[in-house]
DNA sequence: ATTTATTTTTAGGTAAGCCTAAAAATAAAA
DNA sequence: TTTTATTTTTAGGCTTACCTAAAAATAAAT
């Protein structure tokens, strides 16, 4: 019997990764197109994949009902997470990436292959605990610690000073606009306003700034209530 | 026409760097066997990949006559050797990895694609000259600064005292067994004896120790001469 | 100059990870 | 419930980067 190898193809990596995210919080099951989508491939090229996490017991999967991560993949999945984010928040935090530049470099680096220099990288930071988008970076044993009072901003009451405390990475373009209008984390917003016609909100911005967000813009935001 | 797309796997940049390093400063012709040797793989392989990397242009290649590389071919090999030193010093540098634990994952890192990173780690560390081995760092236009006067502990003379300045990084045991003699980068040395039948050396080392190195070790050991 | 040994190439095959097109299963609508 | 639409899977192909075994070219030895 040969030697099962243990190490996972980068591949395989990216499908435990977005099998993760796409689960959620519920460990929902995951259709077979959402991935397709999110990994911009075909149908069928996932089911392929599906099958071999199966059969390395990464995920579960069961014909035309969806997959999800088992205990083992799900491990896997955390820890590229964990790996993503530190490298995001060195960039920042070290190389004075900016907060719109880092997630393609960071999609190479949490590939690499080695607890040393992971925890070296984690150590090195003083342990931090979001990256520079406010998603919490998983500590060495694989625990999240989600911010439990978060709140999208397309969510959030009128004349009520909340605190921006995450945005959606994903978006090299949102990224690039929240930084034109001067709103990162930390930022303070006070909504005045919900337009009815299109969900766009007025707001206004660290106590300056009046403008106007798209729902789609207020969506990929999330906040907290403060005192104000 | 389609856009040739200008990105290059891990494998034909590892074919790359090693062509690079069997050539040598003269520029050498390179034989499928030495490489197939040092990449750990079957000459009929490389034959394949050499083919490949001629149409690309980036090695001039002639059946049954070796390869070497096109100005092109060379100029990633030493990008990419500049990010595995670069890589490797950012390691023993700031993140306390021993020298003998740097090359597997310098592997892995010195196939990221990105210009800003590099350049990043390269001002962060202050602009290296030398690698933890004492390889030279070629700059970001490529320039290597060799260090002229270095020779081979196994080609110094008797009794003359000598400062080491670089070391094989290939070979895990050598790094090991160097740091458990305390020999590092910048230890003194004079060769006090050169044993007729296995050409192996007896050395005082740093003033104090005094102990024998076979041929095969001082061999993987360069050093310069030093005023006394 | 032949013969022998070594090196290199060719020919044909494999596994991973993707693809398209067609078939099958499931979900939604009439 | 039957039809229609959507989703998912199967079947068969492609490319990359390997492999083995056999053939061809080159180098070494007699």
């Amino acid at each position: 019997m040969a030697a099962k190898s243990n190490i996972l193809s980068h591949s395989e990596e990216n499908y435990l990764k977005e099998i993760f995210h796409l689960s959620g919080k519920d460990h929902a099951k995951v259709s077979t197109n959402s991935l397709a989508d999110k990994l911009d491939s075909k149908a069928s090229s996932i089911t392929d994949m599906l099958k071999k996490l199966g059969d390395k017991k990464l995920v579960s999967y069961e014909k035309y009902k969806g997959c999800s991560l088992t205990a083992k993949g799900e491990k896997i999945a955390i820890h590229i997470i964990r790996k993503h984010r530190l490298w995001e928040t060195f960039l920042v935090n070290k190389l004075n990436f900016g907060w719109d530049e880092v997630h393609d470099v960071a999609e190479q680096l949490e590939h690499i292959q080695s607890l040393k220099l992971i925890n070296g990288i984690d150590q090195f930071l003083n342990y931090p605990k979001v990256d520079p988008h406010g998603d919490p970076i998983p500590d060495k044993d694989g625990n999240i610690n989600y911010l439990e009072s978060k709140i999208k901003l397309s969510d959030t009451g009128l004349n009520t000073a909340v605190e921006v405390v995450q945005v959606n990475e994903d978006s090299f373009a949102l990224l690039q606009y929240l930084d034109q209008i001067k709103l990162g984390l930390g930022s303070r917003i006070i909504v005045k306003e919900r337009i009815a016609f299109d969900e766009s909100i007025t707001i206004e911005l660290n106590e300056k700034t009046t403008l106007s967000l798209s729902k789609k813009i207020s969506e990929n935001i999330s906040v907290k209530y403060i005192a104000k």
